[in-house]
RNA sequence: GGCGCCGUGGCCGAGUGGUUAGGCAGAGGCCUGCAAAGCCUCGUACAGCGGUUCGAAUCCGCUCGGCGCCUCCA
């Protein structure tokens, strides 16, 4: 298995299986309900870990929940942990809706605090971070590959408004003593204060993981500093930390750009509303997980006519695929995870057993269901088929009007007629 | 200013030097009382300009266009 690596700009293999993933996908900052673009590290970390537990891995996925920060903050001014409480809580139902099950450790920042503080303590004590002001920041120079996840040069990045407790504009926060306006705080070596951005991901990895795991995954958006800075604190107190790191492409409303400030947001939870949990799926499956994919209601119909050609399939009869066609599948999710060139393969396929097990690694397996029509629809179509045979065909389409109406459409068939839900 | 990604037929989207991607939409046909579904047929695309090569969507350069990041956006 491929996949492609951040840090290296290139392909590298996983370990053979059987053995252990370990997993860490960036999760949400809690303070709205998350937009359909956030959805996508989650998915994908979902549908790779599922995958890869199909290949024989013994896969762990932790996906964390950022509840303090300063978008909190500002969001709820005097009542930040009531917003991270309720938006931690849309988080869950709404991911939930997708139907793909959860990760094995959703951890909070504010449940990780002694980790963070402790971690902090080594870095401090190996001069790799210093207290100032009752904050404490990391000591960028003193890490010297500092810049290669991302590819930045420190000495081109821009500086705004630095702190004026930092020794270097490029130093970052590690802890931040507590603001006035500030409602949640917690005691540390260098008073009250809370963590910064960075270090929870660092706590919550290892805790979970251990000092090294496999796969890191994350938004594009993340790379710097987030990401940059994850590696160099955990780097610095001499953990190996992630060997591979998985970007995924941003999402884009056509012609413009997702901004909150223009307002243009899709929440998850009314995409779903909208367009229900398959079609949002399948959405994402027709783009590679690392480049940008465009959200439209042209784009979503068009997944949304995947979704019911896939129902279609299982509405006729199981035709036995050819030899190989499970393989050729394999080899496209093998292939850095191309999950378009799987759907390519999977649309040639007939075969009952064989596509319901494709799409329930995508949490799909719900397409296979029957979609069986109540019995007074049942009784409307038997009436029409009993006029078809009449040859009252004035009432045969009156009777599926009235079907129609229902929101079922009545097939006729060789040996009957089948109800499909419209 | 710096770092990086991307530009494929109406739309989406695979494809890393030479054989049909696939899907959606559309056209015609078969089938049907009429439909629907299904099946068959139909599209020689690769931003532009140069270059390398026997041969380029695929490699190199430049231009144009879209996008992300540059200390708290997945």
């Amino acid at each position: 298995m491929q996949l492609y690596d951040t840090l290296t700009r290139g392909r590298q293999e996983l370990p053979p299986a059987p053995g252990p993933i370990r997993m860490y996908t960036c999760g949400p900052t809690v303070y709205q309900r998350i937009h359909i673009g956030n959805a996508r590290p989650f998915v994908i970390s979902m549908w790779l870990r599922r995958w890869l537990a199909e290949r024989g891995y013994d896969v762990t996925l932790v996906e964390n929940i950022t509840d303090v920060n300063d978008k909190i903050y500002n969001a709820a001014p005097g009542h930040s942990a009531v917003l991270a409480a309720q938006a931690s809580q849309w988080y869950i139902e709404d991911t939930e809706g997708l139907g793909l099950g959860r990760p094995d450790h959703e951890p909070k920042a504010t449940e990780t605090i002694p980790e963070i503080v402790a971690l902090i303590e080594e870095l401090v004590r190996d001069g790799y971070a210093y207290e100032a002001g009752g904050d404490v920041y990391f000591r960028v120079a003193r890490f010297a590959d500092y810049g290669r996840l991302s590819g930045q040069r420190p000495d081109q990045l821009e500086d705004d408004d630095p702190s004026p407790f930092k020794e270097d504009p490029r130093d970052f926060a590690l802890w931040k003593a507590t603001k006035e306006g500030e409602d949640t705080s917690w005691d540390s070596p260098w008073g009250r204060g809370r963590p910064g951005w960075h270090i929870e991901c660092s706590a919550m990895a290892e805790k979970f993981l251990g000092p090294s795991f496999e796969i890191h995954l994350g938004g594009l958006d993340l790379v710097f500093p987030h990401h940059e800075n994850e590696r160099a604190q955990s780097q610095a107190a001499g953990r190996e930390f992630a060997r591979l790191w998985m970007h995924n492409g941003l999402l884009e409303f056509v012609g413009e750009k997702m901004s909150k400030s223009i307002g243009n947001v899709a929440s998850l939870h009314d995409v779903i509303e909208e367009w229900g949990p398959e079609t949002i799926l399948v959405f994402f499956l027709t783009a590679h997980w690392s480049k940008p994919i465009d959200f439209s209601d042209e784009t979503m119909a068009a997944a949304a006519a995947r979704v019911e050609g896939f129902r279609e399939v299982f509405r006729g009869p199981s035709e036995p695929a050819a030899a190989g066609e499970w393989e050729r599948f394999q080899a496209a999710l093998e292939d850095d995870f191309n999950t378009p060139e799987a759907l390519a393969v999977m649309h040639g396929w007939r075969d009952h057993e064989l596509l319901r097990r494709a799409l329930d690694i995508f949490g799909l397996a719900s397409l296979a269901e029957r979609q069986d029509a109540p019995p007074e629809i049942v009784e409307l179509a038997r009436q029409r088929q009993e006029a078809r045979a009449a040859r009252d065909f004035d009432e045969a389409d009156r009777l599926r009007a009235e079907i129609e109406a229902a929101g079922w459409e009545a097939r006729d068939a060789a040996d009957g007629f089948q109800l499909v839900p419209r």
